[in-house]
This record gives C-alpha cells, sequence and structure tokens, in this order.
RNA sequence: CGGGCUGUGGCGCAGCUUGGUAGCGCGCUUGCUUUGGGAGCAAGAGGCCGUCGGUUCGAAUCCGACCAGCCCGACCA
C-alpha cells in the first residue's frame, strides 16, 4: 500500500475525551473513530489488525478440531424467555420488536442458539463437537469506556464444547485453555488464566485470561512464590488464627456515638479490637433482606456473596430499610437473638467467641458474643475480600493484588442449557444424556486494545509482527529526488514480492513527518531510504521497539527483513 | 442508575462573567521557498456555536427543558 493512496487519518493531538493509553493511541494512529458512546468505527489500519487477531484466533480454534458456523445475531425472544436470560441478563440484553410486534433480542453470548443448533446430534458417536463463530455481539453497557475495551458492540469468538460426560467436557476445556494461551502468546500478550466466578453464565468452573494493565477492570490475586491466581471475585486467603481467649457470658455495654469498627476499638481496646469484632451489613438479595456476618477488619466481596447465594442481584440495604428491621442504624447493629431475616458468616467467624457486635440498639453493643451460640446462622460462606499482603491459601506465600484487563474467559458450563432445550444424546447403551457443554470467549477487538496498552512508548504503539498491519513501512525521505524514489519503489515491489506487508510512505512531507507518523502507528519495522544512502547504496534500518537504527545494503535489505518477519510472523 | 465535568470548523482550544458582525493553533486547498525528526511566507476554503423553547430590539453568551459525550462509582459473559 501507498501511503499515499490510504486512509490513515493520524492527529497530532489526542483528543480530548479519551483516557486510556489504547483509547488514545487507537485514534491518534487513525485505527478507529468513534460514531457513539461504546461504538466505533473501525479504519483500514485496524481492520488489517483486527483480521489478523481473528486469524490467529482461527488458526488456533481449528487446530483443535473446532468448526466454524455462523448463526443469526438477531434472535427470537423465545429463546431467551425459555433459558431465563432475557430477565436474568437485565438491561444489558438489546431488546427490539419486529414489525408484527414479536419481541426480538441481539445475542450477547450465544449458548442457547448452540444448544438448539445441537439438538441435531442424537449419538455419542457424534461427540465430541466444538463449534464456535467469530461475529458481532451486543450489550448493552451501562458504561461503555476506555475505546475499544468496554464497548457495545464488538467481535466476539465464542467456541461451544458438546460432549456426552463429564470427562469430555473436562478435555474440552483443557484443549481451550491451550489454545487460549498460544492465541494470546502470539499476539505478544502475556495473558494469566486465573480462576473466576462464573456469573450470569452459570456453570461449575471457570478461568479468566487476564493481561496485567493499570487500565484493566478487574482486580487478580497472585501469590508471589508459588502458582495460585484468581480473580478477586474468587480468591481466598490463609486466615490467621485470632486467640479470644476463654469464652465469657453474653454481655451487654453502652457505647455512646461509637459508630464505627475502627471507633470502637480505639475507645475499647482491650475486649474490641477490629478482628475480635462482628461487623454487620445489611443486602437486599434479589429483594429479600438478609444479615452477613464478617470479621470486623474484613470487607465484603458482593460476587462471593452471590454466587454462595444463587441470587442474580445484591445491594445494600438503606438505612430506611435497616431501621424497620432491627430497630437500630448501621453503627449498633448485630445478629444476636436475630431472626426473621436470614444470617449469612463468613467462614473465617467459624467458632468464633468473646467477640463484640452491635446490639440493635442505638448507642450499645454486645460483648462475649459467642458466634454458634448467640447467633444462628442460616448459612457459612466465604463472602470476604481477600487484601493485599495476606498469605496464600496454599503455600502461605504473600498475595498480591493486581488490576486486569479480561481478554478470555472459559466456562464448564454442564447441563443447563441441554436441559432447558431438551438436547439429548443416546450413549452406548442406547440410555439418554443431555449434552454437557463448555462455552470458550474471547473479545477481539479488547485483545487489540490490550496489545496496545502492553506494547506502547511516548512515540506511540509498538505492534508485534504477529498483529502489526503492515509489517514494514518504507519512508522516502526526499519524495521529490528520483533516484531516492525509484530506491524506495524498486523495495517495495521486492518486498511485495516476498510476501511481506509493506507500506510505502511516499507522500510529500518533510520527514519529520513521517518518522512521528510511522512511530504512531506502530510498523515493526522501518526502511528510510534518503539520497544520501542511495547514493552509496545503503538505507536505515530501523526497528520500532528500541529505536535501533543501522545501516545496510539495499541489496541486502529485503532477504534480511522477509527472514526476520517470518520467525515472528506466527508469534513469540 | 448516583456523583462530577464537557458540548464552539476534521483535531486541540479561547470567547460566555458584563448580550451587539464567531476567533486562535494544528490540519486542509493554492502558490513560492524549504527538505534527515511534526518547515517558512502569502492567499484561501471550511462553523445550524449539541437540540428545542423562553427572555430581549438583538443570544455562542442570560433562563428552562432535553439530548449527547467523558470521568468516578454502582453494574459488567
Amino acid at each position: 500500500m501507498r501511503w499515499s493512496e490510504a486512509f490513515i487519518p493520524t492527529l497530532r493531538d489526542a483528543p480530548a475525551d479519551a483516557e486510556a493509553v489504547s483509547h488514545v493511541l487507537l485514534v491518534r494512529g487513525g485505527f478507529i473513530r468513534q460514531l457513539a458512546a461504546g461504538s466505533y468505527t473501525i479504519l483500514p489500519l485496524g481492520q488489517r489488525v483486527r483480521l489478523k487477531v481473528a486469524n490467529i484466533i482461527r488458526e488456533e480454534m481449528n487446530a483443535i478440531g473446532g468448526q466454524e458456523m455462523m448463526p443469526p445475531t438477531l434472535h427470537p425472544a423465545e429463546i431467551w424467555r425459555k433459558s431465563g436470560r432475557y430477565e436474568l441478563m437485565g438491561e444489558n440484553l438489546y431488546k427490539l420488536v419486529d414489525r408484527k410486534g414479536a419481541d426480538l433480542v441481539l445475542g450477547m453470548t450465544e449458548e442457547e442458539i448452540f444448544a438448539i443448533t445441537a439438538m441435531e446430534l442424537s449419538s455419542y458417536r457424534d461427540m465430541p463437537q466444538i463449534w464456535y463463530q467469530v461475529h458481532t455481539k451486543f450489550r448493552d453497557e451501562a458504561r461503555p469506556k476506555s475505546g475499544l475495551l468496554r464497548v457495545r458492540e464488538f467481535t466476539m469468538k465464542d467456541a461451544y464444547t458438546l460432549d456426552i460426560d463429564r470427562a469430555g467436557l473436562d478435555a474440552g476445556f483443557e484443549k481451550h485453555r491451550g489454545a487460549y494461551q498460544r492465541i494470546f502468546a502470539r499476539m505478544g500478550l502475556d495473558a494469566l488464566g486465573v480462576e473466576a466466578s462464573s456469573g450470569a453464565m452459570g456453570g461449575s468452573e471457570s478461568v479468566e485470561f487476564m493481561v496485567r494493565s493499570d487500565a484493566g477492570e478487574d482486580w487478580i490475586v497472585t501469590c508471589s512464590n508459588c502458582d495460585y491466581r484468581a480473580n478477586v471475585e474468587r480468591a481466598i486467603s490463609a486466615v490467621g488464627e485470632v486467640d479470644d481467649g476463654d469464652p465469657a457470658d453474653l454481655d451487654r455495654f453502652p457505647t455512646p456515638g461509637l459508630r464505627t469498627i475502627k471507633a470502637l476499638a480505639e475507645a475499647h481496646p482491650d475486649v474490641a479490637t477490629p478482628e475480635r469484632q462482628i461487623k454487620t451489613l445489611v443486602y437486599v438479595l434479589d429483594g429479600e433482606q438478609v444479615l452477613v456476618l464478617l470479621r470486623g477488619d474484613h470487607d465484603l466481596q458482593e460476587q462471593k456473596l452471590l454466587d454462595a447465594t444463587a441470587a442474580v442481584e445484591a445491594r445494600a440495604a438503606t438505612p430506611e430499610e435497616i431501621r424497620p428491621l432491627l430497630g437500630a442504624d448501621p453503627g449498633s447493629l448485630g445478629a444476636v437473638g436475630v431472626n426473621g431475616p436470614r444470617i449469612i458468616a463468613d467462614e473465617a467467624l467459624r467458632g468464633r467467641s468473646n467477640l463484640v457486635t452491635g446490639a440493635n440498639e442505638d448507642d450499645w453493643h454486645h460483648s462475649g458474643v459467642a458466634v454458634g451460640r448467640d447467633i444462628e446462622v442460616s448459612l457459612w460462606a466465604d463472602v470476604r475480600e481477600v487484601h493485599s499482603g495476606e498469605p496464600c491459601p496454599l503455600c502461605g506465600g504473600e498475595l498480591e493484588l493486581w488490576k486486569g484487563i479480561e481478554v478470555g474467559h472459559i466456562f464448564k458450563l454442564g447441563t443447563k442449557y441441554s436441559e432447558t432445550f431438551g438436547v439429548y444424546v443416546q450413549d452406548e447403551k442406547g440410555d439418554s444424556h443431555p449434552i454437557i457443554m463448555g462455552s470458550y470467549g474471547i473479545g477481539v477487538e479488547r485483545g487489540m486494545a490490550a496489545v496496545v496498552e502492553t506494547f506502547h512508548d511516548d512515540k506511540g504503539i509498538i505492534w508485534p509482527v504477529s498483529v502489526a498491519p503492515y509489517e514494514v513501512v518504507i519512508t522516502v525521505v526526499r519524495a521529490d529526488d528520483q533516484p531516492t524514489l525509484d530506491a524506495a519503489e524498486r523495495l517495495y515491489t521486492e518486498l511485495d514480492a516476498a510476501g511481506v506487508e509493506v507500506l510505502l510512505d511516499d507522500r510529500e512531507e518533510r520527514p519529520g513527518v513521517k518518522f512521528a507518523d510511522a512511530e504512531l502507528i506502530g510498523i515493526p519495522y522501518r526502511v528510510t531510504v534518503g539520497p544520501r544512502g542511495v547514493e552509496q547504496g545503503i538505507v536505515e534500518l530501523t526497528t520500532r521497539r528500541d529505536l535501533v537504527t543501522e545501516e545496510t545494503a539495499i541489496d541486502g535489505v529485503v532477504a534480511r527483513l522477509s527472514e526476520a518477519i517470518y520467525v515472528q510472523r506466527h508469534g513469540a
């Protein structure tokens, strides 16, 4: 491609409303333009990257036996009502009505559609199957943000495994784990597979692939000593033992004006250190008011609460809801003697005694509280959020927290969708079994953005060869100098013939503009052709990653570049 | 959905307090000069000032409603 004929609208100034590095650089480099919140036009340069990412995904999916197909994105609402997700997905699901008044839905993930397609299968002999698509998904995000990182319309590779038994699912899951590791590695990404919550997908087990980045929206817990890694929505840590002393009798004491764990601990350091208090939270789970108990120095992880109770929506109750329920305001709440709402207690409170908690009367607290004796717990669960520095649950090493971008997520779904849609196959004895499904997603554009978040400097993007829009840019220093232009054209033709993707910067611009643009759009190799060098049969070769330049004979440059690129093209 | 901020040529911004012919930088067009790290001079093109309504002789500017976008939070397969 000749730059003079290409549509590569680079910008000198960053758009005012872009914050994330990938957002700024993709807009400035002429890869994308915003149409509306969370809605982008992918420009020619962006499309080349997007197709390369999609092709890497396709190659690795095909390599594990995946078969690409193309279901519709527009679905009858009936299907989603049947799976229960018409309601479950809430406002994130785009809902529309056609001319006949029929309700329709735009697909945001497609377990339902693939389950229905799987009704064609009837025998264990048909198993296993790996089906996938690379297609548009729609999500009415409450808050699209950060350019391509969180949008309302995007391309997702979603794959589904169909097996007759658990062992088949496990095998399919492991195949995908491997494929995903290869896909992200080929994109240059260091994506770590971490334990995750399955959320609204349902299912038993899931692994997210996270790329470390401050632009990410998830917090990840990793051990500095062993391989333990998990999303905070799922992560656990070893809790230190607390010496409660001998169990005491339940008692009350006045605590005027002491409304926080900290204030109470400072006023009564002998009995009420934070780890010897019970934190009582009132939550509303799908409309049901519940008490959630935690150790005083611990915090609630809401997703854990949802997972433990199979609830869909959790929110903190308001003071107006709490007073009629418990008879006191936040600051003096407790679960002693409460029997009405369900009481969900964190595992860290199990077996504890001699504790302090609110007495459900303003300005009074209980002391000597023994959890089993004085509080009737309805459900024990791990609902505590792990904090940085706590001991690893596996090895005791120090846990670290970091922010990550979720570039992929794989789920063991089980039979939820096959049972709903009646997808059964017969085994060798003729018995029917619901198909066991797995579901596996990668966000294509988010992956592109994650690459930019990972590889950039103050001059612009640094694409890995495997996903670069072009592999080489030939910068013609003097486009008006005929020998220079001739030499550049010859290189352009030869590189093209050698199968290298090359962009010829033949624009009548000053060199500084061309260098700056080449660096901004992140082409891995730059060949600089200028009058001085051409006279001596020499060009300059610059690598984008380290911006190191060396002079080299024109004659050898094509062979050299095609070799270097060939080995990098399929990923690091 | 709650909180904060912003809407003025393609991009970045000023003008609004105190109403009176819409401005600057970059980019774009043409010409000349220049040419190894975002050139100089000259002449140009390009704007329903987010939308609707109100106040006024007169509104980018004042008032109201709405819409859109960004950031924080809630939410998020």
